[in-house]
DNA sequence: GCAAATATAGACCGATCGGTTTATATTTGT
DNA sequence: ACAAATATAAACCGATCGGTCTATATTTGC
């Protein structure tokens, strides 16, 4: 069971990670969490040391629901198609609803973290490192089961269906409509078909 | 000939940007642009009446820099395919040495923008829309003259092209490395290649 | 070269920043 | 239920925030 202050911790984060992932860091004042929380001051330095950490608690949290989320759509999906397929469809419409308010945790913890939070930077790296191996593995199992050709770089094609999402997010964000998105992933799908495909 | 107070405008604007861009709007205090010019706080005031002001400008300044830049570099090149290359050029090792500090100003500016700051937002989106059109033209004239197929749609193939390449500077920054960027630069090369093709 | 106009330096302003302290509630193990 | 441990509220801190003001330089038009 979580103790008091585990719970008000992940309270604190629940309601710090949105505005974090909207505002960006620097824009991100403790008032602001204060307001989201309802708590007093002291109430959140009792929980965490620094603005710091709860940034990077926050980063964490949002990054993990993410994770979380996309796996939960694939895991049903047998074949390499199907998966990419669902995480394709986990983007549809992403902008309008994302996981955690702000839009993709990871463009915007990279575009705000880069020159000047090393700390939260370092997290950013491992994220995408960490995606762009799960998009490879999918790839390359379905290249060892015959879904994909075998003249199919998994790692340059991993990167740019990430590229593609991510371009994709940020352009749908800046006109405040998915549909740029949506014909980016439509454009992953065809690739996917046609240009993978062995036979 | 600009005045005197043309001239310091400009010297601000020109010092200023890649604070902007590398620190964000937020982040980026007028104590840095005091620091960075080595003019007093009435020095700034004096020549704009809000960090807001100098933030737009700074913003125009550097995306009229990078468009004049991909301009110059596309101008003697006289077929489509041409100037496409040029700006797949243009971009290559963009992350190690941007035309303004920080990277890409639309990419870096979109997102700090996107939920905090209405009067940049729209700045961007008018700069995205532009650079898209001008990608548009591109591949519309490449069809005129025969050079890209006739089922190729220029919105969607502009709108993957900048996709591929923000999202390769949005990975590339984060890792220190332009070589993804520059990896999805190829592969935009040989989807030029070979699938815009006539041939 | 002189007078009117303009531009700059730097002290100053109230508000807000992240963070601390301490006294009071509230949980917790027993 | 009671005592020890923990968590919270709220006043408080110095530093810094964006922005203003005024006296002094510096340009400018003539």
């Amino acid at each position: 069971m979580l103790s008091k202050s585990d719970k008000t911790k992940l309270f604190i984060i629940e309601k710090a990670a949105p505005i974090f992932n909207s505002k960006g860091y620097a824009a991100t004042s403790m008032q602001d969490i204060i307001d989201a929380t309802g708590l007093a001051k002291g109430g959140i330095y009792g929980n965490f040391n620094t603005k710091d950490e709860i940034a990077l608690e926050a980063f964490d949290y949002s990054f993990n629901k993410l994770r979380e989320a996309i796996a939960f759509k694939i895991k049903n999906e047998k074949t390499a198609t199907g998966k990419l397929e669902a995480i394709l469809d986990f983007y549809h419409n992403y902008t309008s609803s994302p996981i955690i308010a702000g839009g993709c945790v990871l463009l915007n913890t990279a575009t705000d973290a880069d020159d000047t939070l090393p700390f939260l930077k370092e997290r950013a790296k491992k994220g995408l490192k960490d995606m762009l191996y799960s998009l490879k593995m999918i790839l390359e199992k379905g290249i060892a089961n015959g879904e994909f050709s075998e003249h199919m770089n998994p790692q340059i094609e991993a990167e740019s269906i990430f590229a593609s999402i991510e371009g994709g997010i940020m352009m749908s964000q800046l006109n405040d409509s998915p549909a740029i998105l949506n014909r980016q992933l439509e454009q992953i799908r065809i690739r996917i078909k046609k240009r993978f495909s062995n036979k």
